[in-house]
RNA sequence: GCGAGAGUGGCGGAACGGUAGACGCAGUCGACUCAAAAUCGACCGGCGAAAGUCAUGGGGGUUCGAAUCCCCCCUCUCGCACCA
């Protein structure tokens, strides 16, 4: 056969048809409401933010949930799988500071690349649902949704602490900030307190937490991060007398401060008290001394990010106050202003107890406070035991305690100085959240208006429901400091909806996170005129399956959580949590590329590159070399990135799929190569020769009897639907490819037992085989599927898209001989193939017979005999 | 720093506590070819002539049996509240 009447599958013509044929006959089409009395099935991947192109992360998690929709289509379920753009946040604005290009018209052009770029994928999605949330016909109803919340009690205004950049005008993201310095305009960052608006999550926070334990189809892993975030502490709340009260400003002296401790046990540890650079006292420390007030202007400029301040150096300064404990009369602490110390966390205070607790232990080695030990380890000497520069937080017996002496720590001796703090009145046992509420407050243009107006004379007013939406101002400029539409000269200036006078428009916009908090309701009904239509989200609520990155773990499914619980109290849904089944997918990653041999010169792109034979790697016009760097999850900055279009065009869109499904699982990081398309490339041209070449055999009955080459096919794609099935349903994908494998090649080893041989029945198996094969690997290369059973059944107008999942049949999956290992003390001596029926007594008989085995056990004293049916035997042998 | 994961041949990985390395990629040799590509066949963890033996990041433990369960350590990844 000459090279160019090989059968080929031509994706280039093949994919764009299935993917026409899918949508004449509206394959993928869900209904708000359906009533064909079929299960609903609820896919979902996060939708992405328009960044302009799709790329490769996008690529594994729409194939990936491709895969379950097709799939569960298949076993019959009415599937629902939309699709929609998460269209507000800062890249817009960038771009139109970078190129002078307006967010909107930046976005919308971004949406009409990607979703071209996505239909080419062949994607199941029903296309009529698409919803973006920078429209106001999707904003409107956040609007309106806010308003519901504020008027149940769940929005709050509270002042809080942001980045700003003093030159830039302007708030910052914490990736905005770097090393202390805004990423703009270089200048040194500084705290700040805003007023801004709150969704109370908190209040949420016992019952977010409880429903963890129901959400059986989530990773545990996720339910640990999101327990841990929520973060619920026993502890204590207790309150130490200054020595002498620290005097204000006014009148507003302060006598004491309020601590929130975990570890009450220690109290007779503690060596000083510490106070948020935030905290009042800190306040009054500064207005008397000036070095106190230096040192909190320099925890000003130090970001609000958690994770800095945590890894930052610690530091603190004495304000020369001291406090009095609450159990030991005549001793005094301490007070220092701390900058490792949360203002945003329980009262803003601590006590420190450097013992048993390592940041106290740092700054108590930092500034020589004195380390008192009250917990001992079992087994240890009280009077020997001391803390070097490890902090002891383990479990123990308490001494140097006073009352609490002998006690077990911390449990018992916990409970005991919580009982004598309530009787002294000086403090009570009490439940912290480390949760805080929502602040949806951002200073930006490129977000949904919060829809609230200021008046003089009526306060906060929100905007009524029939004045919704409100909608950004389309004329705003980015040439001026600070946020576009505080900037601008009329959007803001409007009459109070209750007195009539003069108020403005809040200016702030939300949280990018309250946008995608409830997308996945309004795809329900994505053309209702109201945000939910009650019916729609009652049928299709919860999400059967989510699908998304393992980054959101914690705030957008913590948040998205919370929503579905508000819209549940404003009366637009009965579902608590929205994501019943949860999947969370690993990164994309590729190899770097530096030009030079330093390994700091400029990034390349792997297509700028050229790997040589001799394994040196070079740049392809220039020869120059290149260092090849660390393999890490593509981004724009490394230029690491491989572009899905360009995959598409040169392999076809079921080759992207196929790789990004065959290679690793789907949880895990997956390293983008260009051997493994090639690889999986090729894998779609022999399957579909191979199918090829059956469809040309005669369409005929069913014999009445087969073969052995012929059996032997029929049970390896009997076993491939088994095996496939529960691939599939265990979201072992790259298993589920390497069984499409196996069964490819039983096809290729019945066509070779075909030439010249004749098997009963063999053409026969070779159809079917090729049919399971075609039905199996739909969900994964649909295309190719649709192609192969269109070239066995030609003339029919049945397409794989709309047919069943495939059957075993059992009996003929069945092997006819199972393999059994044999050990003696553990180790494998032999093996021995018995019929899969087999008595233990048979099987044991058998296995003490394999020579290798007889001759080890071979006058010896057999201890134990450990059977397990079916897959081994070891005898445990003395003497 | 705190919280959560991951680590198995040259590479990606497979493996209800039960034959470690399925399947694929790369590679080596061979067939076909004028040649190349494609395709087909054989081999493919280390040591060893073989019998064997050592091997699942490192070190301990539980078990008849551990990649899998437990403890300690190392490395890498994710999250840390205004990136999405």
């Amino acid at each position: 056969m000459s090279a160019a009447s090989e059968p080929r599958f031509d994706f280039g013509r093949a994919e764009p048809r299935w993917q026409a044929e899918w949508d004449a006959r509206g394959c993928f089409l869900a209904a708000d409401v359906p009533t064909d009395g079929k299960p609903k099935y609820y896919v979902l991947e996060m939708f992405p933010y328009p960044s302009g192109k799709i790329h490769m992360g996008h690529v594994r998690n729409y194939t990936l949930g491709d895969v379950v929709a097709r799939y569960k289509r298949a076993r019959g379920f009415a599937v629902m799988h939309p699709m929609g753009w998460d269209a507000f946040g800062l890249p817009a604005e960038n771009a139109a500071l970078e190129r002078g290009m307006h967010p909107a018209k930046w976005t919308r052009e971004n949406i009409t690349n990607m979703r071209a770029e996505l239909q080419r994928m062949g994607l199941s999605i029903d296309w009529t649902r698409e919803v973006a949330t920078c429209d106001p016909s999707y904003y409107g109803h956040q609007q309106k949704l806010f308003l519901d919340f504020l008027r149940a009690g769940l929005v709050a205004r509270r002042e809080s602490w942001v980045n700003w950049d003093p030159v830039d005008g302007t708030v910052l993201a914490n990736e905005q900030v770097i090393d202390g310095k805004g990423w703009r305009s270089g200048a040194p960052i500084e705290k700040k307190l805003l007023s801004q608006w709150v969704l109370k999550i908190t209040d949420y926070a016992p019952e977010l937490l409880a429903a963890l334990d129901g959400l059986d189809r989530w990773p545990e892993r996720v339910r640990l991060m999101q327990a841990n975030w929520i973060g619920r502490s026993e502890g204590a709340r207790l309150r130490f007398e200054l020595e002498a009260p620290a005097e204000g400003a006014a009148a507003d002296g302060i006598a004491g401060v309020e601590v929130y401790t975990t570890r009450p046990d220690t109290l007779y540890g503690m060596s000083f008290l510490a106070v948020a650079p935030e905290h009042p006292l800190a306040d009054l420390a500064a207005a008397r001394n000036a070095g106190a007030a230096a040192f909190i202007a320099e925890c000003r400029s130090m970001g609000t990010s958690e994770a800095v301040i945590a890894t930052m150096e610690k530091r603190g300064f004495d304000t020369g106050f001291r406090v009095k404990h609450p159990f030991i009369p005549d001793v005094t602490y301490p007070v220092w202003i701390a900058n490792f110390v949360l203002m945003e966390y329980g009262t803003g205070a601590i006590f420190g107890c450097p013992a048993h607790d390592q940041r106290d232990l740092d700054f108590a080695r930092k500034y020589d406070l004195s380390v008192v030990p009250v917990v001992v380890p079992a087994g240890e000497d009280a009077a020997t035991f001391s803390v070097g520069n490890e902090a002891f937080d383990g479990t123990g017996v308490m001494i140097n305690s006073g009352f609490l002496d002998g006690l077990a720590a911390p449990d018992a001796a916990k409970r005991a100085v919580i009982a004598e703090l309530e009787a002294r009145g000086v403090g009570q046992g009490v439940v912290n959240w480390r949760l805080r509420d929502w602040g949806v407050s951002r200073q930006r243009y490129w977000g949904c208006p919060i829809p609230v107006i200021y008046c003089d004379a009526c306060g906060v007013v929100p905007v009524p429901d029939s004045q919704l939406p409100v909608c950004l101002p389309d004329d705003v400029t980015f040439d001026k400091p600070g946020n576009p539409i505080a900037n601008h000269p009329t959007w803001k200036h409007i009459n109070c909806p209750t007195c009539g006078g003069a108020a403005r428009r809040e200016t702030d916009t939300f949280d990018t996170f309250v946008d995608s908090s409830w997308y996945f309701a309004r795809f329900c009904s994505p053309h209702s005129a109201a945000p939910v239509d009650r019916a729609a989200v009652d049928h299709w609520m919860p999400v059967d399956q989510y699908i998304g990155g393992i980054e959101h773990a914690i705030l957008h499914l913590l948040y998205s959580r919370f929503f579905s619980r508000a819209m549940g109290k404003t009366g637009y849904m009965a579902v608590d949590e929205p994501f019943a089944g949860l999947f969370t997918q690993g990164m994309v990653t590729h190899e770097s590329y530096r030009l030079g041999t330093g390994g700091n010169g400029t990034w390349l792109y792997p297509d700028e590159i050229e790997k040589l034979v001799d394994g040196t790697v070079v740049r392809r016009e220039t020869g120059e070399p290149v260092t090849v760097g660390r393999v890490e999850a593509m981004s724009k900055s490394k230029r690491n990135t491989v572009d899905p279009g360009a995959i598409i065009s040169r392999y076809g869109a079921d080759t992207a799929r196929w790789f990004i499904l065959s290679d690793n699982p789907p949880e895990r990081d997956i390293e983008w190569t260009e051997s493994g398309v090639v690889g999986a490339y090729r894998f779609t041209q022999r399957l579909f020769r191979l199918a090829e070449n059956a469809a040309l055999l005669p369409a005929a009955a069913m014999p009445g009897s087969f073969g052995p080459a012929a059996r032997g096919l029929r049970r390896a794609a009997h076993r491939a639907i088994q095996t496939v099935t529960e691939a599939l349903e265990g979201f072992a994908f790259n298993v589920a490819v390497a069984r499409m494998y196996e069964l490819s090649n039983a096809v290729s080893d019945a066509e070779k037992a075909a030439v010249g041989g004749d098997d009963e029945g063999l053409d026969w198996a070779r159809r079917e085989a090729v049919e399971i094969a075609a039905r199996l690997v739909a969900p994964m290369m649909p295309h190719l599927a649709e192609e192969i059973y269109a070239r066995l059944h030609p003339g029919s107008s049945a397409i794989v898209a709309e047919l069943p999942w495939p059957e075993a049949d059992a009996s003929l999956a069945a092997a006819e001989l199972v393999t059994i290992a044999v050990q003696v003390l553990g180790k494998l001596r032999g093996t021995v193939a018995m019929a899969p029926g087999s008595t233990e007594a048979d099987v044991l008989e058998a296995a003490a017979a394999e020579p290798n085995v007889a001759k080890l056990l071979e006058g010896k004293r057999i201890v134990k005999r450990v059977y397990v049916p079916n897959r081994i035997v070891n005898f445990v042998i003395a003497g």
